[in-house]
DNA sequence: TTTAAATTAGTACCAGGTATTAATAAAAAA
DNA sequence: TTTTTTATTAATACCTGGTACTAATTTAAA
């Protein structure tokens, strides 16, 4: 990759970065076939950190983004709950929700926001989905936010039956009737989730 | 953060680090109240690795992530594939999938092998699900391989309802039935998702 | 051909380490 | 208590991937 003129080589550069932020200056300086120094003023004047700032970055934004997943446990935000009775969250749909053809919410994650909001309404050291089952009205898209809220409607000892209904501005887009298990932690063997 | 002797300060430092990949031996340093080099002695003997390599294995794992869902709209490996007739997928359970509690897979991830591979089985430029019915049979831990195979059951015009069944070494975990909608790029008002 | 722009080289310095050897402090055993 | 072992700290040389700056050299344009 050689004989460009600064301007291709900043503007490839810009591309090969936002692409892989892993690469080093010596690394580019070898594919571009310049000496470490001509990067480095490409980059000073492209405003592009170092290359473990970037990585930092990549790193930083990922891992807070896991993290809320996995201990919220709720995908959404949660907005009201009463145990064993109601709950309600919202979720904001992001570009990174959608398919990259039409835009539209892929249909789990929809899924996922009522089955943890139905498993979150159960007031139990662990709760876990049986069945579900589950309607998909109106496609949704990015910048939307969704409602949904959970209503248990059913308790026989363990099993509860709760009714989630999903709504964007104030339409309905989403049912789903959940069976969910309420169980001790110990016993971890048999049946659901 | 003091008075704590070896094996409590690198029982400490193992969580600590768990929880924030981006402490530098300085800054444990100083919260524990001990030098840099014991810190390093730790982390050796820990099999730890040094802030600069946790924090790029980090950005790489999300940055993949992010980059197969993102590209490859299928949940999992897709291993076998005949267009409007059947499929399967792969989808091996990591640590960031499951409750923390329990480490029992959450149901949305099962949900989304099923719901993408069921998607993708079906041949045409977009197709939504409509209505979902699962079952969840066996909780599901950390390490296990999820194999999903979906089957084209029934077909009506643009309507297709799409049996899915994943099962851990050979035992059925979940299934479901999925009725996914066929459509052409255009209209995208109307119905399903 | 001279001037200006682009590139390369060189040097001092930095963070956040590895790896090793040696010295010192604290705890346990004799 | 003294010795021995374990734990901790210090010191030093070296590493990567940089920043920041100055100076020299090369290439292209006026």
């Amino acid at each position: 990759m050689k004989n460009l003129n600064k301007n291709q080589r900043r503007k490839k550069l810009k591309k090969l970065l936002s692409e892989d932020p892993f690469l080093t200056d010596k690394e580019l300086a070898e594919k571009f076939g310049v000496s470490i120094q001509t990067i480095r003023l490409d980059r000073r004047s492209l405003e592009i950190p170092e290359a473990r700032k970037r990585i930092k970055s990549v790193a930083r934004q990922s891992y807070s983004k896991v993290k809320s997943v996995q201990s919220g446990e709720i995908i959404g935000e949660l907005v009201d709950i009463k145990l064993n009775e109601y709950s309600s969250s919202v979720l904001e749909i992001t570009e990174d929700m959608v398919l990259e053809k039409t835009k539209i919410v892929r249909g789990h994650h929809v899924f996922a926001q009522a089955n943890s909001l139905a498993v979150a309404t159960i007031d139990t050291s662990v709760a876990v989905t049986g069945s579900a089952n589950v309607r998909y009205h109106k496609p949704v898209s990015v910048g939307e936010r969704l409602v949904a809220t959970a209503t248990v409607i059913e308790q026989n000892n363990n099993k509860f039956i709760v009714e989630v209904n999903t709504k964007v501005n104030n339409q309905e887009v989403f049912n789903g009737e959940f069976i969910v298990f309420a169980r001790e932690e110990q016993e971890l063997t048999k049946g659901g989730q």
